[in-house]
DNA sequence: GGCTACAAATATGTCGACAATAACGTCAAT
DNA sequence: ATTGACGTTATTGTCGACATATTTGTAGCC
C-alpha cells in the first residue's frame, strides 16, 4: 500500500500550506475568523500547533492577530495597499534586472513552463488556478533572482496584493493579464533589462490603476451599511 | 509606592527587547546558543513565552532556529551578507526619496536629534551606543518614510547588517561614519532627492567595501580553530 | 590503550488542562 | 417596550508536565 493519502502526512506543514493556499485562492476571504479550536479540530492537530502557524502567518502579514480577539485573514487598508504597490515598484524592477544577469537554461525553462501553465488555466477558465498562478508568477521571479531576501519580500508583497485585489475589486483577467506576464518573460529572455524593468513597472501600475482605493473610512463596515440606510433615503423612497 | 521597578512589568515584551538589544549591541555575538530553559530562568517567564519570542526573532532573521538543535544568534553567510546589501541598495535610496517628499518639521527635528545623539555617543566613545545608534539611523529613515512595509524591511536588513559587520570585521568607526549620516540628513533637509539617494548608495557601498567577505567555507567555526593549529605550524615554531 | 556501545542527563518537541477575558443571551426594572 | 445589568458560554492566554532526541560521560571490549 503506497502512501498516496496525504491526509495526515505532516500535519503542521500541511496546515500551513492549506491555510495559505486557501487564502491565496480566495476560499478564505479577508476578514474570515480563524478560530484556534476550529482549525485544531479540522486538521486533527493540537491548538499549540495552530497557534504557531497563526503566528507565522501573522508575521508574514497574511493574517491579523489581535490580542484577545483571535486571528482573522488580513484586510489591508487602502493606505496599506498603496504602500504595498509602492514597495513592489521599488524592488520588482530590480528583481528582474538581477534575474537577467543570472539567467540560464534552467531558469529559462521554468519561466516558459509557468507561462504554459497560465495559458492552460486561462483556456480552461479555471478561476482558482488563474488567481494562484498570477501570484505564483511573481513568486517565481523572486525565487529565480537568486536573492533569498528579495524573494521573501516579493512573496509576501504578492500575497498581500492577492488580498488587495480581492478587497478592492480588480477583475483578475484585467489586473494580471496573461500577455503582460508573457511580455515580461520575453524581455527577460532577450536580456533587455531596461525593457523588462519598464514592463514590470507598467504591469504594477496597471494593477494599482484597476484598484478602487477610495480614501473614505472603510475600516468600519457597520457604518457603510448604516450610511446606505440613513444617508440615502431617496434611493427607495 | 510608585511602580518604578521595571523588573517584571511586562516580562514578554521585556524579554524580546532585551534579547534584541543585546544582539544589536554585540553582547550576544552571532552563533551564541539561546537555550530555552536558560532564558526562561533568567527572565522568570515560562518556556512557552521564550519559545514564542524565539520564533518571532527567527522570523525576523535575527536568530536561527534549527529543529532539535535550538536557537542561536544568526550568522549570516558571506553570500547572505551580499544579498542583504544588495537589497538595501535597492530600497534605501527609494526610502530617502520618499522621506523627502513627505518631510515636515517634526521629521526634520527627529533627524537632527538623532545626529546629536550620534555625535554625543562618539564624543563619549560609548562603543555600544555608537553601534546601536548607527543601526537606529537607518531604522529612523524607514520609520519616517511613511511606508510601514519599507520600514519593516529596512529594519530587518539593518539588524542583519549589524550582525554582518560584527562577523566580517568592519570597524564601526569606518563603516558607519558619523559624517556620512550627517551628509545624508543634509541632503534630505535640502530636499535634494538625487543627491540624498546617491549618498545613501555610496554609504552602503562603503559599508560593503569594508567587509571581508571571503568566499571560503566559513560555516564551521571548529575548522577555523583546527586550521590555526595544523595548517599554520610555522607561526610559532 | 583506544574505540565502541550503552546509559544517563540535558534540552527540545508536544500536548492537555486550567484560568481569564470577551461576547452573547437573558432577565428584570423603569 | 426598551435599556441596563448580570450570568452563561465560548474562545483565547498561560502554564506545567510528559515524551523524544541529542549529547555527554562511562564502562566494557578488542
Amino acid at each position: 500500500m503506497l502512501k498516496n493519502d496525504v491526509d495526515k502526512e505532516e500535519p503542521s506543514r500541511d496546515l500551513y500550506h492549506q491555510v495559505y493556499l486557501a487564502i491565496l485562492e480566495h476560499r478564505l476571504p479577508p476578514g474570515t475568523k480563524l478560530g484556534e479550536d476550529k482549525l485544531a479540530k479540522i486538521f486533527n492537530v493540537s491548538r499549540a500547533r495552530v497557534r504557531e502557524i497563526l503566528a507565522r502567518l501573522s508575521h508574514e502579514g497574511v493574517v491579523e492577530l489581535v490580542p484577545q480577539k483571535g486571528a482573522h485573514v488580513a484586510r489591508p487598508s487602502p493606505k496599506q495597499a498603496r504602500h504595498v504597490m509602492e514597495m513592489r515598484r521599488l524592488i520588482e524592477p530590480g528583481i528582474v534586472r538581477k534575474l537577467i544577469t543570472s539567467l540560464d537554461d534552467e531558469k529559462h525553462a521554468k519561466l516558459l513552463a509557468h507561462l504554459d501553465a497560465e495559458t492552460t488555466a486561462r483556456r480552461d477558465a479555471d478561476t482558482q488556478a488563474i488567481i494562484r498562478l498570477s501570484g505564483d508568477f511573481h513568486f517565481l521571479l523572486g525565487d529565480l533572482c537568486g536573492n533569498e531576501f528579495l524573494a521573501r519580500s516579493i512573496r509576501e508583497l504578492s500575497t498581500l496584493t492577492c488580498l488587495i485585489i480581492y478587497l478592492y475589486d480588480a477583475p483578475t483577467s484585467d489586473a494580471c493579464r496573461d500577455d503582460e506576464h508573457a511580455e515580461i518573460v520575453n524581455a527577460v529572455v532577450a536580456k533587455d533589462a531596461d525593457l523588462a524593468a519598464e514592463l514590470v513597472t507598467r504591469h504594477l501600475d496597471h494593477i494599482e490603476a484597476s484598484l478602487k482605493l477610495s480614501d473614505g473610512v472603510q475600516v468600519v463596515d457597520i457604518e457603510q451599511v448604516f450610511s446606505q440606510i440613513s444617508a440615502k433615503p431617496n434611493a427607495k423612497g
